[in-house]
DNA sequence: GGAATAGTGTCTCTGAGACACTATCTA
DNA sequence: TAGATAGTGTCTCAGAGACACTATTCC
């Protein structure tokens, strides 16, 4: 322990005594993946940079941790996410910590990445449809046409492919859906989530199992026989299930 | 849009015209859950603090940082196991970062959590081995008996959970072996961090299915047949391979 | 009735659990 | 030989995939 002291000179033990305001330390800052869906296609929330750098382009929500307002990072999170959507009680999740020396062109910088799923019908509107510095960006092939400025882009990727793997064996689509849906639009979307079609019958014996939804009545559709529909059953406020098995056949 | 950034003022628009210097950030901190198995049992690397706050405690291997000398934050966690174990080729994985006003008395702070998971006989005893500055803390019913600085213990619980759940569904648990052993031997580590036994058929068929593993010969124990000895293949660079189904009966 | 969509019956297949069995070593 | 540990054979069971079937609506 001498030794490695010594020669490290930067132990938790020796830098602690440092004002940490005097010492040459990394930028944190949070990022958001927002996702929902719109016209069967998942997009996420971009906005319009308006300073350098990339100033003009796209970019994921994000912010500073503003540490008189915000108790937690996820406080952070929610409040960026209140500020674009209004919505006060979102699915929101942490991706995990990236930081290095070139993310950022000012600095060596670490973002906290969080992402949200919701369906569209939660958000306020009138803070996202407001000229054209808030958009949703639609995802194609697990990206978006806009380059996205920093390592947004990676990031946006890494998180698809996060949520990708928890779809197959959890119910974490059901926080893509309206309070009440029928099967077919929850197959749906899991089936867009996956880039992937799901035997129908394995599919409703599957999510049935979980014993997480109660059913709410029937709904008419323009044709065919009227559909179930369900809500996420009161009292469950664990809505993310973990199935035992994942999907197969996908990876 | 307008209103919100009115509203909020601390906006990533806003702020990053700002000196990060200037402004009032939080602290950024590495923290490492170095994890191994002795005596049958997980012990996990902690450091006597020689500073306030907790002066005299023990806390997780951590430090800040160096953004002179690391590149990206994994090579910190990287570096800071190395100086405490000597360990260069680490199992490292991310758990997360977390961050708030409390958890550190001095100031608002994130830590960004990494584990690593190794054999004993990888690490260089000399750098541990030193007065009583680093021990391994026995690991009983998801915790040490010492109560750690900060929020290491609440840190240590959630890494333990993470690596537990993994165990269910990855060979993560082939970290801790050494670079040859045989299938009880592996089993036996499955037991200690699923704290519950597992049949032995079902585990070997299931780990040998993977694929990942070669016979590298024959090991004679002290009474009873010789075993098979193994090793990760070679040329198995994904060492973590994922099951499609669980391990049952456990959760 | 036909078109359309919801929902079921039921077979196969994979892999986990259970557990009895065989194999190979030492004393 | 007995004791000990390695390793197999094989049955059951849950749940995924496949796919034909029935149910209920509107026209």
């Amino acid at each position: 322990m001498e030794n490695s002291n010594k020669k490290t000179g930067d132990d938790i033990d020796f830098i602690e005594s440092y004002n940490p305001n005097n010492y040459n330390r990394p930028n944190t800052s949070v990022d958001l993946v927002i996702l929902t869906i719109i016209d069967s296609s998942l997009h996420v929330l971009t906005v319009k940079r308006a300073e350098q750098p990339f100033k003009g382009g796209w970019a994921l929500v994000g912010g500073f941790i503003d540490i008189d307002k915000d108790k937690k990072i996820e406080e952070t999170a929610k409040r960026k996410l209140f500020d674009k959507t209004g919505i006060t009680a979102p699915y929101l999740e942490q991706y995990g910590s990236i930081g290095d020396a070139d993310r950022d062109p000012r600095y060596w910088s670490v973002t906290n990445v969080y992402f949200s799923l919701l369906h569209i019908d939660e958000i306020n509107c009138l803070s996202v449809i407001d000229g054209c510095s808030v958009k949703w960006s639609k995802i194609i092939d697990n990206k978006i046409s806009d380059n996205l400025a920093f390592d947004h882009n990676e990031i946006l990727t890494m998180v698809l492919d996060r949520i990708r793997s928890k779809a197959l064996y959890t119910t974490i689509p059901l926080h893509l859906m309206p309070e009440t849906f029928i099967l077919s639009e929850l197959q749906n979307v899991y089936e867009i989530i996956l880039d992937s079609t799901i035997e129908h019958k394995s599919f409703r014996r599957r999510i049935m199992s979980s014993g997480i939804l109660e059913e709410v009545g029937k709904r008419k559709l323009e044709s065919g026989r009227p559909a179930k529909e369900y809500r996420l059953k009161s009292g469950v406020d664990e809505s993310l299930y973990f199935f035992k098995r994942n999907f197969e056949g996908l990876s």
